[in-house]
DNA sequence: CGACGCATTGATTGGATTCAACTAAGGTGG
DNA sequence: CCACCTTAGTTGAATCCAATCAATGCGTCG
């Protein structure tokens, strides 16, 4: 199933109808491939499809005058690129592709039906962009209190769980297609301190991290250090 | 009317009947006083009832093991404070009365009746949360890519818009009661470079701020050094 | 009036940036 | 198949922005 990633997620907030894991699927019919460093949207754009990662690594982003750069999220498969821009009617910021991906284009108007009929696909789809905004919170506290090897720390942290909540790591070993760079406009450092403090966290036996690959050595202590409470992130099955 | 500010807000979005806005008229019946200083909502709580900032400034937080704190949002009229633990189904961080607060309280199970019921309303209501998350965004590139005098002047900004947007600033002056403790829990700075920082923006004449009480000097030269685009306030009325 | 919260100022320290050079890996084309 | 080029990662030295520590001013409220 082309899909699976973002009904497993949707899976976790709601007790969906076959009728409307049908009618999900139907939307996610036409995948198109997008390659490595090009912008799916930007910002601006008043969105007239909808997209959602099927697979492959985005980022959405904001440019500053300067040149710098500061990505607000990472987008994994599963991930809605625009829900928002759909309903708030423009684009605040861009979306690129960090790695070759797959994505779905769903048709704007399906959406509107889908919304207006179905109450309880509404909200999980609701549920969705709260989720979004609960990991931006975290990142705002990340970037603001926490010092680098807290903050990279835990940026690692939220990946591993998250790339474990849609399936995709293995003990504790996981794709991890990001450099150094892109570690750094996430988190607002530099792609030089970034380098040091990687440096730390694998000589401290925390993490290994090469070619793309990062497998996390320990867990409890990765967390520890990173003060990540993992709450944040709603994974348990919510009391309805 | 007591909800104003709410109303004025959604009103940006959408329009709504005037059956809907009996509706929401109606849920803010009951309206209570808090105290500076207390909690409105703990990390933890699982809400069975939405508050709605009628009168007054909170801010959202998250303590920090060492002690720090973080606000990630300030709230003013007409602004939700839990809607988001309403659908999550547990507050991930912590709300505080910054000021004497007039809050109403909205019985959850009204609200689930409104959402099942009224599309309309539930989209507009999502639109609310998107545009806390958009803002949300902002943060982030402050505090990742700005230093201390451009990141204060864009807060004071975002806080101008925002003010106006519902009817609260006059001649560039609004009310500020924000210590200086505050707008560095904010910001990722601490309470002395923001006074630092605060004094150069006096000297500059961007802003006038003294006794809660803060005066825009010269709106756009404020703008153009925080780098300050409005556009993801999505205050234009959106083209439906 | 005394105490407390908040704002202000000075001196010092330190984490992260900047600038610059260099290595390693991968892809491309002659 | 290797010379060439590009991109990503690594290292060192100097600099700087903001943090830290500490003391003082000041208004207001019980």
């Amino acid at each position: 199933m082309s899909n699976g990633a973002f009904l497993r997620k949707l899976g976790v907030f709601a007790d969906l109808s076959d009728a409307e894991i049908a009618l999900l699927d139907e939307l996610t019919g036409d995948v198109r491939m997008t390659g490595a460093k090009r912008d799916i949207i930007r910002e601006g754009d008043r969105p007239e499809q909808l997209h959602l990662i099927v697979s492959g690594w985005a980022a959405r982003y904001k440019s500053l005058p300067g040149g710098a750069r500061q990505i607000t999220a990472f987008l994994i498969p599963g991930d809605f690129c625009d829900l928002h821009g759909k309903i708030l009617g423009r684009m605040d910021h861009s979306i690129v592709a960090l790695t070759p991906c797959k994505i779905a284009w769903i048709p704007s108007d399906r959406f509107d039906q889908l919304t207006s009929g179905h109450p309880e696909l509404t909200r999980a789809l609701w549920w969705g962009t709260l989720l979004d905004e609960s990991i931006l919170r975290s990142w705002v506290v990340n970037i603001g209190r926490r010092d680098a090897y807290e903050r990279i720390a835990h940026l690692l942290c939220e990946l591993h769980a998250r790339m474990k909540m849609i399936g995709l790591v293995e003990n504790d070993r996981l794709d991890l297609p990001l450099t150094q760079e892109e570690l750094a406009d996430a988190t607002g450092l530099t792609a030089v301190h970034v380098n040091r403090t990687l440096q730390r966290l694998r000589a401290d036996d925390l993490i290994q991290l090469s070619s793309r690959m990062l497998t996390v050595e320990d867990v409890n202590e990765l967390r520890k250090v990173a003060g990540f409470d993992p709450s944040y992130l709603h994974i348990e099955r919510r009391v309805r």
